[in-house]
RNA sequence: GGGAGAGUUCCCGAGCGGCCAAAGGGAACAGACUGUAAAUCUGUCGUCACUGACUUCGGUGGUUCGAAUCCACCCUCUCCCA
């Protein structure tokens, strides 16, 4: 209505198939991929992070992929920033943005506009506080919490030493509370028009099922180099990836690779299931599940039909 | 064939006469999540008519006020000697 961008978002757990899906719609509606994935972000880690291949992104422009060194930091707000420049980009070549991921988090801090503080983490900060925790345990920094911002205080369990952790940094490096910010960071409407469409399947174990081959498939197409390769350069927030260091007893002679490839599968069911949480959460989803159509066809059918009217209603097309 | 040891709740594993439905870990399920988010954290986790009752610790039978814990026999497994 009011110059609002739209935005068509394919959310859902891994391995459920949304870059199949999120491509199928932009080949529909001229649409371009803003990927919301806080590892194929990085280089060197395709087979590990399903990074879409040439092949599967049939000529669809991707964005958000691949342009990060393993061991550069990253965030959410720095994400976010970028991804808003690719959905401009892709508005006014007159293409449609097609956020497409599983970062829960990048998703909606995207499309729901959260502001971030300007500026990066004073590191600084962090590592003093990190020392205090060290030395002191988590009570009395709880307890400095508590006098500044007792909300957080209340709402943090002590054993969420990571945020209790940031909640006083945010604190001394902005001068005002996480609390406070969170709140500012809500102020600003959404310049998006969103479509939520999320992927899942109706029976867990037709969705863990896709997974444990999905690791299979990823074995036979390198998986072990990659990773031998990548571990052997690891330092950074890319090493949380799963996908590598699940390899690591494998390599060091404490698993067999079948072990090794179990224990992964393992963790990324795990994963899946908090992006489930997550998303479950969000109202605006328009679930689509997987095990309850034919075949692929059927369901591109139904995504369709749901963006037709969407754009269709909205007036963008 | 002889000897040593082990069988515990979905899995691993502690318990070794009462404070044991049984530590701890894992899995599973549910949840949280504002600059590390594929990370991190929380809750539930024998059954039920659930502040109490009932059924569990390889099997059977004993000892005892009382047993997962002691004894006997049996079954299964592991290791060592043949």
């Amino acid at each position: 209505m009011e110059n609002k961008i739209p935005v068509i978002v394919v959310a859902g757990p891994t391995a459920s198939g949304k870059t199949a899906l999120a491509v199928e719609i932009a080949k529909l509606f001229d649409g371009e991929v803003v990927s919301a994935d806080s590892m194929q972000i990085y280089k060197g880690m395709d087979i590990a992070s399903a990074m879409p291949t040439e092949e599967e992104k049939q000529g669809i422009p991707h964005h958000m992929l691949s342009f990060l060194e393993r061991d550069e930091r990253y965030s959410v707000a720095s994400y976010c920033d970028a991804a808003k420049k690719c959905i401009a980009d892709i508005t006014s070549r007159g293409n449609l943005p097609i956020v497409a991921g599983g970062t829960g988090l990048y998703i909606n801090s995207l499309v729901d506009n959260i502001e971030y503080t300007e500026g990066e983490t004073d590191l600084a900060i962090r590592k003093a506080l990190e020392q205090r925790l060290e030395t002191e345990g988590i009570q009395p920094l709880l307890e400095q919490l508590r006098l500044v911002d007792p909300i957080s205080a209340a709402r943090l369990h002590e054993n969420d030493t990571k945020r209790i952790l940031r909640a006083l940094e945010f604190y001394l490096q902005y001068g005002i509370t996480i609390t406070e910010q969170a709140e500012n960071s809500k102020k600003n409407p959404s310049p998006y028009d969103v479509l939520m469409i999320g992927l899942t399947a109706h029976d867990r174990a037709y969705l863990y099922e896709r997974i444990n081959r999905r690791v299979d498939i990823m074995a036979e197409n390198g998986l072990v180099e990659e990773a031998r390769f990548c571990l052997e350069s690891n330092n950074g927030t890319a090493a949380q990836a799963i996908g590598h260091k699940e390899l690591m007893p494998y390599f060091s002679g404490e698993a067999t690779l079948t072990e090794a490839l179990d224990r992964l599968k393992q963790q990324t069911r795990r994963y899946a299931k908090r992006q489930l949480t997550w998303f479950n959460r969000d109202e605006r989803i328009n679930w689509l599940y997987i095990d309850e159509y034919e075949n692929s066809f059927a369901l591109i059918d139904a995504a369709k039909e749901i963006c037709n009217k969407f754009l269709k209603e909205k007036g963008y097309r």
